[in-house]
RNA sequence: GCCCCCAUAGCUCAGUGGAUAGAGCAACUGUUUCCUAAACAGUAGGUCGCAUGUUCGAGUCAUGCUGGGGGCACCA
């Protein structure tokens, strides 16, 4: 029984009360799971919200519709508590109902039904074309791409889109950065530039290198004078727009090497050549309806007052070329034109001030500014046991998000990535992500869903070595997954407290999908996991240490001890760690994180092998 | 000066307007006949930065203040 049951069953209820007349309000309830276990599985606080309206004591209303709801068959307890809270307690059974029907979801347990609407955008990375990703590009990836993980589990549809800003400035440095370093391959020393602001990290060398053997140097390669290929490179001059080509189709096909390795994927690429192509008839159009000005050989886009922009912003300069934001703009424009409903955008947190020009912008094009979200994703600080790790940006030489993966690997580094609030600044340990051991969040969670597989692995050796008494054969068959349909574990055979709490928590899944996809909070996500995996870990040990009763029976145990095991018991734990199986593995697939059936434990550990 | 984010246990951080504010790490005290003890339990630790307000109810919302980080171009 998930939220909305309850809800609907709340509402009924008090719909019928309303029938009654005992009631007048047409408040809506709504209905809450609680926090703690003493207060039941669910709770309203309608009685409270309502009282002012009724003019009646909130404890009053609370007992009318607790007798109400009270009669319902799903319904074992509704109790009225503190100053008005309605508390529901969900029948026993119920529970083993929600464990059978996530089981029967298998993989997409914790997947919603399709909401239908109109689809989401999410652009994230976005990065210039002008070097590699950095660490800080690598947490607005895996942010962006465990959102669009998410909202698709909660039933929406999304595309992940990536904006090349592959026009402009930068990119031409890009190029002039190329030239420089062909020249300097070339004669052994740099060549004497204008201005400082040239691509000066390795990667550039490495362009420098391959681009004589690119198809559009053809010709200069070919047709070079003395000195060959690289001399016929040279001799274009440092602002050939060859080199910003070549080296923006490397870097691009580079960046998405990387985002490929992190498992970030896009559906849709746009580039900002594309756009640039009808930029002039756009603005000159919005001039015609005075949309936007000339002022001092500049054009100039009305939205001062808009959405808190306090100036009119320059769309095309005076010397003639349209401003990045001109492009962005239609960009965004172009994406509500190809029916996204809403565009969520991740950047990085010093872009903050552009949201409400961008806000102004679409308003001033007469688009809703509401379907912009934009997230802000905060700066990372490398450690490295709680020493700052350096980045230095200007000499090129950063830690870069490929150095970062093939230090920690994959799951490492989007499991870290997504322990923070988005907003809020996150310290990445690498010696603490690479740790293989249980104090490593990554380690831990991971550790948890091997160790439930191991569980059911040894559940299934038991069965299949004949140690299992013929009569219990079928029970424990069941538990382990391998019939279906035929509910022969009863259902009171699953009955302990924490067994319940931890069902409750695991069924909590589809809710929580919901909930983190409407926030745009993936992080909770990983919560989810965390807290999961605690509880059971914690059920597990405890079970066998403080009530010698575990799971499984111990591997020494032989007849007539066996003989005498409650199976039943045990088929139904099986069940029940399936079922929690299945939440660890929905809720790691939505962080994008791998989910092992056996560790790797490190070589120095000094445990033996228990073979 | 204006704008954005943050402020919760010693540290790093969770916490859809609900009831007694939680976790990890660190500290201390314990638990090995085992299914991975590479695990787990218990104890201690709090003026939720400060103040006012809204509300039946505020860590959560609003306003102001303090402190920290970031941003305020005809840059991208």
């Amino acid at each position: 029984m998930n939220l909305k049951g309850i809800e609907k069953l709340v509402a009924e209820a008090v719909e019928n009360l309303r029938r009654r007349g005992d009631l007048a309000t047409d408040i809506a309830p709504v209905v809450g799971r609680t926090k703690s276990e003493e207060h039941g599985d669910f709770t309203t606080n309608f009685a409270m919200v309502a009282a002012k309206a009724e003019r009646k004591r909130p404890r009053d209303i609370a007992a009318l519709l607790a007798v109400e709801l009270s009669g319902h068959a799903d319904i074992e307890a509704a109790e009225v508590a503190g100053p008005g809270f309605v508390n529901l307690r969900v029948r026993g059974d119920a529970w083993v109902r929600g464990i059978d029907e996530a089981l029967a979801a298998g993989e997409s347990f914790g997947r919603l039904p399709s909401t239908g609407g109109a689809p989401i955008n999410v652009e994230f990375v976005s990065a210039n074309p002008t070097g590699p990703l950095h660490v800080g590009h690598g947490r607005g990836a895996v942010v962006g791409d465990a959102l669009v993980r998410l909202l698709r589990a909660a039933g929406r549809e999304v595309t992940a889109e990536y904006y090349w800003n592959d026009r402009g400035a930068q990119v031409r440095e890009l190029g002039r950065s190329v030239w420089i370093r062909v020249h300097e391959q070339l004669h052994g020393k740099l060549p004497v530039v204008e201005g400082e602001n040239w691509y000066r990290g390795d990667y550039v060398k490495d362009l420098a290198r391959d681009a004589a053997a690119d198809a559009r140097f053809a010709a200069e390669v070919g047709n070079g004078p003395a000195g060959g290929a690289a001399a016929g490179l040279v001799a274009l001059g440092p602002d050939d727009p060859r080199f910003v080509d070549y080296g923006c189709e490397r870097m691009k096909m580079s960046i998405i090497a990387t985002l490929a390795r992190l498992r970030v994927a896009f559906e849709h690429q746009t580039s900002e050549r594309a756009i640039a192509a009808d930029v002039e008839p756009f603005f000159l159009e919005l001039e015609s309806r005075s949309l936007a000005y000339r002022d001092a050989g500049a054009i100039f886009l009305r939205i001062e007052g808009r959405e808190g922009e306090d100036k009119d912003r320059v769309v095309r300069k005076s010397d003639g070329e349209w401003t990045y934001f001109a492009t962005d703009l239609l960009y965004h424009a172009n994406k509500l034109d190809r029916g996204f409903g809403r565009l969520i955008n991740i950047w990085g947190a010093d872009h903050h001030g552009y949201i409400p020009r961008m806000r102004a912008g679409l308003a001033a094009l007469g688009r809703d500014p509401k379907a912009l979200e934009v997230l802000l994703v905060q700066m990372v600080n490398l450690t490295a046991g709680g020493q700052p790790v350096k980045m230095s940006k200007r000499s090129g030489d950063f830690v870069t998000l490929d150095e970062l993966v093939d230090e920690v690997g994959v799951d490492a580094t989007r499991y870290m990535f997504l322990t923070r609030r988005h907003d809020s600044q996150l310290d990445f340990d690498i010696e603490l992500a690479k740790k293989k051991s249980l104090d490593n969040p990554v380690f831990y969670a991971q550790y948890g869903h091997a160790r439930l597989c191991a569980i059911l692995r040894r559940g299934a050796e038991l069965l299949d070595a004949g140690r299992v008494p013929e009569s219990s054969r079928a029970l424990l068959a069941e538990g382990l997954g391998r019939t279906s349909g035929r509910a022969t574990i009863p259902p009171g055979a699953l009955g302990l407290v924490e067994e319940r709490k931890i069902a409750r928590a695991l069924l909590a899944l589809p809710d929580q999908v919901a909930e983190a996809a409407e926030a745009r909070e993936p992080h909770r996500i990983v919560y989810f996991v965390q807290e999961l995996s605690q509880a059971f870990q914690r059920y597990y040990t405890e079970r066998w240490k403080r009530h010698a009763d575990p799971v499984l029976p111990p591997a020494r145990l032989e007849d007539p001890g066996l003989a005498a095991w409650n199976w039943e018991r045990t088929a139904a734990r099986l069940r029940w760690i399936r079922a929690i199986r299945a939440a660890v593995r929905g809720a790691l697939d939505i962080a994008g994180v791998q989910a092992p059936e056996r560790m790797e434990w490190s070589e120095d550990g000094d445990r033996e092998d228990e073979a």
